[in-house]
DNA sequence: TGTCCAAATGAGTATCATTCTCAATTCGAC
DNA sequence: GTCGAATTGAGAATGATACTCATTTGGACA
């Protein structure tokens, strides 16, 4: 993640992510989008922490908020309660053991294609989805055949 | 705990759920269906207290956490970090607003009829997924448009 | 450049759902 | 009835996230 050249703000950057974002969330959605897979909130707080970039704890959560609300990142919940953040242009999923926690990501989105009537959509503007799934992984349901 | 024989567990029991499931597991199952809407853990406890049902906080969750791993029951978490229970054989999601919270059932499961492909699950055994969508509900649009 | 105000910030604190601990109780087999 | 194992629950601990509020920042304007 190192660096692309100096060049803060990524090549990609949209006009919605110029107009609407300033400097601190910007870095944040950066972080996320450098990472390559999701991360907390106290993740990006660590990660930023002694950088240019450093920033409370506070300032870390509000803006993930206003990013979500934004459209530009979306989150789901582990098992624990913890909370992962990714860019939604990052169509990803995964399957979760119930059991033991292990986590594989979805190579693709099952929903890619698939639209929402609609009718369903109530004059609702829609942003993005979160889809998990969830099973018991092949060394678990050893496990439990054989205790 | 008072009878069995007085058949307090409904009629459309499977096997499974004879087979698994103890009294206290049961009567959380079958609150969650009989409320027809996602319910808390801290609902749950609410609702029992009181009745010959009644359970501690810690034991709610206990069984939760093992009904989750039975796959009969899944969880989403609200942006507020609640998470709310149901039973996995009721297939809904939700459109959520990421402004207001406001909250919109929706009437079909897009993913009903799309299968996961065998070599995606890598061994796994699938038991249930999560489905949300989140966007900005009319009134949050026109209160943006002018504020 | 200096003054002003509104917005942004963050250190510390509060909140609150969930999990943990462990002593007491219940269950089941003999 | 007795004994060990499994279940239970009251209370304390945990930990992520939200809140408070005093301070800082940034830009408009003179
Ligand atoms: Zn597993
Ligand atoms: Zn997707
Ligand atoms: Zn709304
Ligand atoms: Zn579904």
């Amino acid at each position: 993640m190192a660096s692309k050249a100096a060049v803060p703000l990524s090549q990609n950057e949209s006009p919605l992510k110029q107009s609407l974002l300033n400097a601190k969330q910007s870095h944040l959605l950066d972080q996320l989008q450098a990472a390559g897979h999701e991360l907390s909130g106290q993740d990006l707080h660590a990660r930023l922490r002694g950088t240019p970039h450093g920033m409370g704890l506070a300032t870390v959560y509000r803006h993930l908020r206003q990013l979500q609300q934004r459209g530009l990142v979306r989150c789901r919940h582990l098992p624990s309660g913890e909370a992962l953040y990714a860019p939604t242009e990052r169509d990803e999923h995964h399957l979760t053991c119930v059991d033991c926690g292990r986590t594989l990501p979805l190579r693709v989105c099952p929903m890619h294609d698939v639209q929402l009537q609609p009718q369903q959509l109530d004059g609702f503007q829609l942003l993005f989805h979160t889809l998990e799934f969830f099973g018991i992984c092949p060394s678990c349901q050893d496990r439990q055949d054989a205790p």
